[in-house]
RNA sequence: GGAGGGGUACUCAAGCGGUCAACGAGGGCAGACUGUAAAUCUGCUGGCUAUGCCUUCGGAGGUUCGAAUCCUCCCCCCUCCA
């Protein structure tokens, strides 16, 4: 038993600190305590989060429990990971709106029934100034700046702020409050995630069962394929994101960045991806249609094989046979000059932009290059596309 | 506390009295080519009621016909000294 739990867990996981640990834990036959961390700050969860979820729905399935850890007071200090700047602070009603919207999307993923929702305002918020001294207390400087993104800051002498330095200590007291067995993250959290075994060790000395195992699961990149996938750079496929989109945004992707999408979100085995890397090598297999299923079987795991095949198809009309899509929305609007239109469409962020796209030759309006900004449209629906992608008809009227 | 260096658009980075809505690079967007891939080429990349007007070079004042550029005060970052 244990050891087939061992194989599932590892699959797909970047590093275990440390597998014996696991091994002894898993073997306690009693349920886990799995622990999480998620920022407040994205509320919209994408692709990249889901690499996470899968894991944790994992060990639900394998009868632990898990602790989705809402972490709106250490959002308050900003995660240094990765940033040259302090992130803004958020209002205590930010955080509960962005919680709920967590809410909504988490489940799709988790089960519901094994999983426990906490903030970790809950117990750090009330610490004492003492009491937080004694905690910051037992870490050194010397030992914070091992961390790789203090280090190089740390050399280019850019500003770090002792506020960050309680960032990853509150982390990882956070699993001493939650008695956690395992905690997971991004492998960008390493450094985080040891803090957790660290003050385990602190808090209960001697007792190596009661340090946390660390597993870390790769980072997903972003569209662009150089960078890690969130929401602030926008190169993020959301689980919101409808079939369309979500099929289309997998279609741009580059094909070195599809064959690390298969090996991460795909549930191919690793041989079962070889043969398919071969093939398109050796031009038995168009990437294109790789490409292809990739984008259903993802598709297919937020919505329905049907959603997703239908997705396809749209794809194909649009995209290979030139057509538009089948169903476009439509929306109704007073008859104003174009380029207020497309912003008002919410086309473009501004008048001006949509008069350069304009001038670029970037709008057609029923299937025709607009080359004026002159344009005037009398009362009726026209079919606007902008640039490649959007699509939109419009029932102008005169009120 | 003292001495010096620095803060320019999404990022990096020029400019150091007018020709600056601000060189250049990256990124982004659009067009061509394609497999909505990569690579490549071209254009664009503050806003608006748009051949003009308005707002931007850390903040607030000032000098000047005119300031990102000069002066004063303030804020922030970095270095060295204490």
């Amino acid at each position: 038993m244990s050891d087939s739990q061992i194989d599932i867990i590892k699959k797909g996981v970047d590093e275990i600190i440390n597998e014996d640990g696991l091994i002894k834990k898993l073997k306690s036959s009693q349920p886990l305590i799995i622990k999480a961390g998620f920022d407040p700050t994205a509320p919209d969860l994408h692709l990249g989060h889901t690499v996470l979820l899968n894991k944790l729905r994992q060990f639900q399935d394998l009868g632990h429990t898990v602790i989705f850890l809402i972490g709106d007071f250490t959002a308050t200090i900003g995660d240094p990971t990765g940033k040259t700047e302090l992130r803004p602070i958020l209002s205590k009603k930010e955080v509960a709106q962005n919680a709920e919207t967590y809410n909504d999307q988490v489940f799709k993923v988790l089960d519901k029934d094994k999983t426990i929702i906490k903030f970790n305002s809950e117990w750090l918020s009330k610490l004492s100034a003492s009491e937080l001294i004694e905690i910051i207390g037992s870490y050194s400087v010397a030992r914070m700046l091992e961390r790789d993104d203090f280090k190089k800051r740390f050399k280019l002498n850019k500003n770090i702020s002792i506020k960050e330095f309680i960032y990853p200590i509150l982390q990882g007291y956070d699993s001493v409050i939650l008695n956690a067995d395992v905690e997971l993250g991004g492998t960008d959290q390493k450094f985080n995630l040891l803090m957790g075994r660290y003050f385990q060790s602190v808090y209960k000395p001697g007792n190596d069962d009661a340090k946390q195992v660390v597993i870390t699961v790769p980072l997903l990149e972003g569209l662009d394929g150089v960078k890690k996938m969130s929401k602030s750079l926008d190169n993020y496929i959301a689980i919101k994101d409808s079939p369309k989109d979500m099929f289309g945004k997998i279609m741009s992707i580059s094909d070195d960045l599809m064959w690390k999408y298969y090996d991460i979100l795909s549930s191919l085995s690793s041989q079962d991806i070889e043969i398919l890397k071969k093939d398109a090598e050796s031009n038995k297999l168009n990437p294109r249609d790789a490409k292809f299923d990739l984008g259903i079987e993802i598709v297919a795991k937020f919505y329905s094989k049907k959603e997703a095949e239908k997705a396809k198809l749209d794809f194909l009309q649009v995209f290979q046979l030139n057509k538009n899509p089948e169903d476009i929305d439509i929306i109704n609007v007073n008859s104003m000059p174009l380029p207020n239109l497309l912003k008002h469409i919410g086309f473009v962020a501004s008048t001006s932009e949509a008069r350069r796209l304009i001038s670029q030759k970037a709008l057609k309006i029923d299937d025709k290059i607009v080359n004026s900004i002159e344009v005037d449209l009398k009362e009726g629906v026209y079919l606007l596309k902008l640039g490649k992608k959007k699509f939109i008809k419009v029932n102008i009227t005169n009120d």
